[in-house]
DNA sequence: GCACTTCTGACCAACAAGGTCAGGAAAGTC
DNA sequence: GACTTTCCTGACCTTGTTGGTCAGAAGTGC
């Protein structure tokens, strides 16, 4: 039930490359000096961006990353699944695919419910709404409760 | 971003001893049997619980293990929290404590929604109503709507 | 005293987390 | 064609977590 510092850095070198939009490919060294993340271990994070087609990238001189696609197209989620797998497995298998007994047969709605609040804000939140810092009215009303800053 | 095995199982043998009541200790053994989990392992995620609180114990012939409190007063939150600590933490610390430069600041506020949306599902529901399937409304809209059974 | 059941620590294999290191392979520049 | 730049890839490493098992100590009821 926690994030790994691979989702946090992907989602920040992302939020980046969103940031830097269209002007040329981005070097990783810079993303890893704005976000200060390890460079080699933000090159494998990057390459795995790739190969799930969310980053683009050139080599050589004048190379580097850029979204494959507009910011505003690409959510949290997304980024997420790439880096770290699927959101919310239970003993690594979909919640809908466990069979639960006895008296814990409404576990699975429960971790099924799980999954859909974690979706609405994940999937709710695109690169472009990350950057601008307007995020949809769902996730910012959230985060904007001052119980949602304790720590429990 | 997933649920563990323990965690899975603590929430089942705790749902177990919800539904057997005031019925007396319940056996270790008869938890695992009802559960289908590994008894010695089931026997340290029980040991945990009652280091938290949430289980009481006696050993011996007509030993066993029962809730400390009313069902209703327990919540799944709870017992996450005793099995794998700290909900939603992002590189191991609570996201209130991360700052975040360059263009990605906003997102430790996606990160304090997620853990919202986590609360608010999680601490909803308690022991009680796990068993009985009575499930408090927003929990069971979540998981009433098709889109959020299908794999993503 | 004996059967029963929890309690506790030690151990274990496999895997994930969070990196580092070394070198290969394109792309651009001169 | 040589050289520089930058990404690409695999190997490796340390530490901790996951998901258990094993053996025995210790409390409880009869």
């Amino acid at each position: 039930m926690r994030v790994s510092a691979k989702a946090d850095y992907a989602v920040r070198a992302a939020a980046e490359l969103a940031a830097a939009g269209d002007d040329g490919p981005v070097k990783g060294e810079r993303l890893a000096e704005a976000q200060d993340i390890p460079l080699q271990f933000l090159e494998h994070i990057l390459l795995e961006l790739k190969h799930h087609g969310i980053v683009r990238a050139r080599r050589g001189a004048k190379g580097g990353y850029w979204l494959a696609r507009p910011a505003d197209e690409v959510t949290i989620a997304e980024i997420v699944r790439a880096v770290e797998g699927p959101i919310a497995h239970v003993q690594s298998t979909p919640p809908e695919d466990i069979e639960y007994r006895g008296h814990s047969e409404h576990l699975q709605e429960v971790w099924i419910a799980v999954r859909a609040s974690l979706r609405t804000v994940l999937e709710g939140v695109t690169l472009a709404d990350l950057v601008s810092g307007e995020l949809p009215s769902v996730v910012g009303e959230l985060a904007a409760s001052k119980d949602a800053w304790v720590a429990r």
